[in-house]
DNA sequence: CGCCTACTTGGCATTAACTGCCAGGAAGTC
DNA sequence: GACTTCCTGGCAGTTAATGCCAAGTAGGCG
């Protein structure tokens, strides 16, 4: 399995420096109050070559997300076909989460997208690449729901309001250290969205 | 009522000119494509002053929403004590609404806004700032609604969601050229959401 | 009107995030 | 061992944004 080059691999690793300097030093002295320059160096790479890796400052906070949004359409493309539209993206959000970070690490990058407004900007502005992905996907399912309503509009809501409401349950999962389980703060958001369920 | 002194007058004055000059490059070049040093060139004003009326380049288009936040924040709050969330946050969408600019320059600054990631971006995380501020005026009303869960999620949730179906009805809108409209496709939003109403 | 204060303006220097370019070196191929 | 390919680092340059200071202008007062 580890017919990489060596090249592949050694950047793996200098991925992992950089990414494990640069989380560190957001965490102790703040996001905007850390330089590329003080994280290239405690990482022991050359500036220009840490902008070779991430494009940006905030995609060493928010960058992988491409892969994740890449798994949350497969998966809900892949839920029986007679499952509701809600219930075929509770699904993915469920595998999201199993296939995410270590939990201590993803408390730990949540705290700081949302105590950072302009990170959490950004990371919802990468959100909505997926959700633009995902439309097609539920509007495919709207079979089941009400009819006489254009399915364009309707899908777009219904994806925007999950993934606000996905929003809302990590942002509460965070503020409370991770101690209250996240998949039921996303139910419970749900619920005080739609009444029932 | 002009009981403004001098000063003032001609600020607004130069805000306007900035203004104008700084949306008509947009249109015509890009937003990326144009650059500080030009509109206050074009502007017949100092670089330095530019940055004094308008903070950063992103507050050249979506600089004037913290007035709406406000307003929006205080129309929710003297909704009568017996409407429902929903209703109140609705209520406070519709004075948005006409409180905003002439329609045809909505239209032009809603598409800058959504074809220009940064400046989304930036849009997202200025809305973000009146969601924090209009949660606890939600909280407050949420006697009328199904007790039982946590206030605090509630109400994150519900704003949250008016939010997703905000942004979604304007982006159709402005993807429809402004032909269709705007509360209309709100409320099919909401109603794509909650399945009644 | 002349003076003083309050506030604004513009120029200069500086920082931080990026980007393009080019030389040099390591990895892989024959 | 030569040759190609790709990566790396340094250097210069651009752009947004901030601090500082000198010069100018509005407004109030004697």
């Amino acid at each position: 399995m580890s017919m990489t080059t060596l090249w592949e691999r050694s950047r793996q690793v200098a991925v992992q420096a950089i990414l494990d300097t640069a989380v560190r030093l957001f965490a102790e002295q703040g996001y905007e109050q850390t330089t590329i320059a003080q994280i290239a160096r405690e990482a022991g790479i050359s500036q220009r070559s840490l902008f070779r890796y991430f494009g940006t400052k905030e995609d060493l906070v928010c960058g992988d997300q491409e892969a994740l949004g890449e798994l949350l359409k497969r998966t809900v493309e892949q839920q029986p076909a007679e499952m509701s539209a809600w219930d075929a993206l509770r699904a993915g959000f469920e595998v999201i989460l199993t296939a995410n970070h270590p939990p201590e690490r993803a408390l730990e990058l949540s705290r700081l997208i949302f105590d950072t407004p302009s990170l959490h900007a950004r990371y919802i502005e990468k959100r909505l690449h997926w959700q633009a992905e995902l439309v097609p996907v539920i509007r495919a399912r709207l079979g089941n729901g009400p009819s006489g309503a254009v399915p364009e509009t309707q899908s777009k809501a219904i994806v925007a309001t999950v993934f606000a409401c996905i929003d809302t349950a990590t942002e509460l999962w965070a503020g409370h250290d991770g101690r209250i389980d996240l998949a039921d703060l996303y139910d419970q958001c749900l619920a005080a969205v739609r009444g029932h369920d």
